[in-house]
DNA sequence: AGTCCACCTTACTCAGAGTAAGTTACTGAC
DNA sequence: GTCAGTAACTTACTCTGAGTAAGGTGGACT
C-alpha cells in the first residue's frame, strides 16, 4: 500500500458533500447540463452513482446545489462591494461592477448560473427561481433604501428589471472580450441612471 | 371504414410540417422540453417516431423550428406596432407594449421562448442566439435611427440590455397578474427613458 | 397497368437516469 | 481485543426515451 497517498474512502458526509458538488460544478459548466452525466461526475469523485442520489436525490439536484453554491458567491461579493457606498447611485455602480467583475473571473460560477436555465420547466424550477431573489431582494433593498418608493410593485420591478438586463449584458459581454467590466458598468449605468433619454435627437 | 372521418395519411410535406410544429409547440410549451418526449409528439401527430427525424434531425432542432416560428410572430408583432412611431420615445414605448401584449396573450408562443433557454451549451445554442438577434436587431436599429450614436458597441449593448431587462420584467408578470400590458410598459418605459437618477432622494 | 419515389412504418440499439439489495470499514461499549 | 451498530459505500440491475436501419405502400404520371 503506498505510503502518503491514503487510499481517499469513507470521508465524512459533510467532506464529501462539498467535494461532489466541487466536482459537479466543473462538469456541468464545462459539458452543460444535459451533456454532464452523474455516472462520469461519480467517476470524477471516485465514488459510485447511488452516493450522488443519496446525497442529491437527483440530477435536477444536485445543479441545484451548485447553483446555490454560486449564488452564494455572487451574493458574497455584491454585499461586500456595495457596504460602503455614499449614496444611491454609487451603491448600485458598485454592485453593477462587482457583477461585470464576477462574471469575468468565476467563469465556472457564471457558467453555472447561465445554466440554471435549464431547470425551467422542471419541478425545481421554483427553487431556482428563489436563488434569483438573493439578487432582486438585494437590489430592492437597496431602491427602498435610497429612493422614495411608496409604490412596492415598482421597486419590485425595477430590480427584475436590472438583474435582467445585467444578466442579459453579461452574455453580450462573454461575445466581446474587448469589453471591460468597467466599461460594461458604464454602460450600464449610463441607461439604468440617466435614461435613454438624454441622447434623444 | 368510416364515412366522414377521412384517413388523415400522406399529406405533402410542407403540411406536414406545419402540423408537426404546432403540436410541437403545444406539447413542448405545456411539458416543458425536458419532459417532452418525441414519442408523444409524433402519437399526437398521428405519425410515427423517424418521421420527426426525417423533418427536424433531432428533438433540439424541432424545439429550434417552434422558437423560430415564435420569435418570427413577436418580430412581425413589434414590426407592426413600431411603424408609424412619432419619435424615439414613441417607438420604443409601442414595441415595448407590443412585447408586453404578446406575452399575455400568445401564451404558448412567449412559454417556448422560455424554454429556449434549455437549449443553453447543446450544439443549437448558436441559432438561438441567432433567433435573438431578431429582437436586439430592430432595437439597436431603432436606437440609431433616433439616438446620436457614433459608438457602435454602445448601441448594441443598449440593445441587449433593454431586451434583457424586458424579458425578465415579462417573467415577473407572470407571477403579477395584476400587472396589465400598460402597467409593465409604464414602470419600463419610466427607468429605460428617464433613468432611475430622477427617483433619487 | 406498371414504375417510381415521396411518404411512412416496424422494430430495433444504446446511453444514461434512477434504484434494490447487499457489503465494508469505522465507532464506541464492554 | 471483539462484538454490535451504523454510516458510508458498491454491484448489478431496470426502464425510459433519443435516435436509427431497413423495409413497406400508395398515389401520380407516364
Amino acid at each position: 500500500m503506498p505510503v502518503t497517498t491514503a487510499k481517499r474512502k469513507r470521508m465524512p458526509r459533510a467532506d464529501r458533500m462539498r467535494q461532489m458538488i466541487e466536482v459537479a460544478e466543473q462538469v456541468f459548466s464545462a459539458r452543460g447540463y444535459a451533456a454532464a452525466s452523474m455516472d462520469e461526475i461519480a467517476e470524477l469523485v471516485g465514488v459510485s452513482k447511488p452516493m450522488l442520489y443519496e446525497y442529491f436525490n437527483s440530477k435536477e439536484g444536485l445543479l441545484l446545489a451548485c447553483i446555490r453554491q454560486s449564488r452564494a458567491v455572487l451574493r458574497e461579493a455584491t454585499e461586500q462591494a456595495t457596504a460602503g457606498a455614499t449614496g444611491a447611485e454609487d451603491a448600485l455602480r458598485r454592485g453593477v461592477l462587482a457583477f461585470f467583475v464576477f462574471i469575468r473571473e468565476r467563469r465556472q460560477a457564471w457558467s453555472l448560473l447561465r445554466h440554471e436555465m435549464a431547470l425551467i420547466g422542471t419541478p425545481a424550477a421554483d427553487e431556482v427561481e428563489e436563488t434569483r431573489r438573493q439578487q432582486t431582494d438585494l437590489i430592492a433593498a437597496l431602491m427602498s433604501d435610497h429612493f422614495d418608493s411608496g409604490d412596492e410593485l415598482r421597486a419590485e420591478a425595477a430590480a427584475e428589471f436590472v438583474v435582467g438586463a445585467c444578466e442579459r449584458l453579461a452574455i453580450w459581454c462573454e461575445r466581446h472580450e474587448e469589453v471591460s467590466p468597467e466599461m460594461a458598468t458604464r454602460y450600464t449605468m449610463d441607461v439604468l441612471w440617466a435614461g435613454l433619454g438624454q441622447h434623444a435627437r
